[in-house]
DNA sequence: ATCGCAAACGATCTTAAAGGGAACTTTAA
């Protein structure tokens, strides 16, 4: 375990939520919040600040400083330990819920006497949610809808967060296991954003594999009625780590290895045409994956491609696309400095970019509506852009672009006036409040946007976070129509837990010649390297550098934003 | 629990929408 500052906030948010939850003085449970937060959003580890310069960081005193050194001492906190002892399981998990707050679980644990997720579902169910107070119908649809996301996200994690695990498995048992052969395969060869288990093709014999697994931890999961894609399930064996992963390995023989790897690791439905299209024989010898694709006498595919049956086409005709790489990414777009919710300062954020080889930086600060986040007001913007405009006079031939991450209004105007707009090199606008929107809502407010002209580019399409909240519903043709026909760029935004737009569409929009931004929404200049986690979706849309704006060099950048510019 | 002003203590405040229930609480961004 890693005590670094994320941890240490995560211990005072959750103790801040309990606290809520069992009653306790809002003041205090507010601060604990506010640590948190404070926290999180830090430049530096608190565990290499000296104990006198932590307690004179706003909004943490003598109280929380200690608790600090608690943690980074002993790893946990106590006072945390007891809470949770004194708090059912269940009843903390429900925090997980969208839209139940401290306040509602507290009546549902305290006056329903519900103590689980899963029970509290049968109780929306049988309709008791509505008979107590501060509960009613919507709610209680609103509890039950959330409750079937979060279960049906069950046992799915974001590829970030699986790919440290993946390699190091898969390190350990080349290491271990020198004479058998063992190739990573299914959703997380495929380069998916989200992971329902770790495969892997083996020529290690099924016993030895289940010795070993057990020996370190892992117990044997034979429901294997669970499993996502049920499909070929024989000659395999699952496991489950401590961590809850679940692991599947594939056994084969060497002669069949290159087969049952190229089975796993492609859609049903690519698999499916493959079938169709080549006279696939299963019990020929192939040495090799790319063996079978010559013997096919169809172009290597690459396992991120292997999606949809239209893949096999473009491959026949010589038509594969080189596929943009982490390394074409040439600036980082879509960023938050401490001038709202980031963790860095403007030279910080610039001085990375410069360090890691970028060629230029869009600053894109929160918006004034952006409260929560300390979204810039007027007044501010103009000293951001005086500042924006000394760093560039110091750090010339590097460039910092001015630009906002502009909400999107209720009703689809942006958050400043004209004047205002057009200050800057560049508008990213975006949806961040009432997310909750029918189809009908979502389009007037993102089309009136798109057509703005100050938009150049559309931020996180849907909103959506993988696992956590599914976006609001949008017809993404329309959008795309719109996008073209504006001349709007539209980001892929990078984070992991984000990747918006779903590449499933972007081989639409570069059907329509629109752009595609793939950006960071660094918040601070760690963040800088979700690129990477954008790049992996990019490639299964086949998307190109060319087709990526930032992939621009500065002067093509400049180029760009003049063309753009009609105003 | 923290801060600030003042000397032991009082104030602490992001805001808008949603929902439930007829004035307010809760939640989420």
């Amino acid at each position: 375990m890693i005590i670094d500052n994320d941890y240490i906030a995560h211990q005072f948010s959750l103790l801040s939520k309990l606290m809520d939850i069992h009653g306790e003085n809002s003041f205090k449970t507010k601060s604990y919040s506010v640590a948190a937060y404070t926290i999180e959003k830090l430049p530096a580890q608190l565990t290499e600040t000296p104990p006198e310069k932590v307690i004179a960081i706003r909004g943490i005193g003598d109280a929380i400083g200690k608790k600090i050194t608690e943690i980074m001492n002993t790893g946990e906190l106590s006072l945390l330990r007891e809470y949770i002892s004194r708090t059912p399981a269940g009843v903390i998990e429900m925090l997980n819920i969208k839209g139940l707050g401290p306040k509602k679980i507290a009546t549902i644990w305290k006056e329903m006497e519900l103590e689980s997720i899963g029970e509290l579902l049968y109780a929306c169910q049988e309709n008791r949610l509505m008979l107590y107070k501060g509960f009613g119908e919507k709610t209680q649809n609103n509890v039950r809808e959330a409750i079937e996301f979060f279960f049906n996200h069950q046992g799915s994690h974001l590829y970030a967060d699986l790919e440290v695990y993946a390699l190091a498995i898969d390190a350990k048992l080349k290491t271990d296991f020198p004479q058998y052969r063992f190739a990573l395969t299914g959703e997380f060869r495929r380069q998916l954003e989200i992971i329902h288990q770790l495969e892997w093709i083996t020529t290690m014999p099924l016993e030895q594999a289940r010795e070993f697994f057990t020996a370190n931890g892992f117990t044997e999961d034979t429901n294997k009625e669970e499993l996502h894609d049920p499909t070929d399930i024989a000659g395999s064996i699952l496991f489950k780590g401590p961590e809850g992963i679940r692991l599947q390995f594939h056994f084969s023989p060497e002669a069949t290895f290159a087969i049952t790897l190229f089975e796993n690791s492609g859609s049903t439905e690519f698999l499916d045409a493959w079938r169709h299209r080549t006279n696939w024989d299963r019990s020929a010898s192939y040495p090799s994956e790319e063996a079978i694709f010559s013997a096919a006498g169809i172009p290597f595919i690459l396992p991120c491609l292997r999606e949809v049956p239209a893949i096999l086409d473009t491959a026949a005709k010589q038509a594969l696309p080189t596929l943009i790489q982490p390394g074409d990414i040439k600036a980082i777009i879509h960023s938050h400095s401490n001038w709202s919710d980031g963790s860095n300062t403007l030279e910080e954020m610039a001085a990375a970019c410069i360090q890691k080889g970028y060629e230029y930086l869009v600053i894109s600060d929160h918006s004034k509506s952006a409260f929560y986040a300390n979204g810039l007001k007027e007044d501010r913007i103009r000293e951001q852009h005086h500042q924006i405009g000394e760093l560039n006079a110091k750090l010339a031939p590097f460039t910092i672009f001015k630009s906002i991450e502009c909400d999107i209004l209720n009703d689809g105007a942006l958050d400043y006036s004209d004047n205002i707009l057009s200050t800057f090199d560049l508008v990213i606008t975006s949806v961040h409040s009432n997310l909750k929107m029918s189809e009908e809502k979502a389009m007037t407010r993102l089309l009136r946007a798109i057509e703005n002209p100050y938009t150049t580019i559309l931020g996180h399409m849907t909103g959506r976070l993988l696992l956590s909240r599914p976006g609001y519903p949008v017809d993404h043709k329309k959008i795309i129509d719109a996008c073209a026909e504006n001349k709007v760029v539209i980001e892929l935004n990078a984070h992991p837990r984000r990747l918006d737009m779903d590449w499933r569409w972007i081989g639409y929009a570069l059907e329509r010649g629109v752009l595609i931004s793939i950006d960071p929404d660094a918040h601070s200049t760690e963040g800088y390297k979700h690129i990477k986690y954008g790049v992996l979706a990019a490639q299964k849309a086949g998307l190109t550098k060319e087709s990526n704006l930032s992939s621009l060099g500065l002067e093509q950048f400049r180029a760009f934003l003049k063309g753009r510019r009609n105003f």
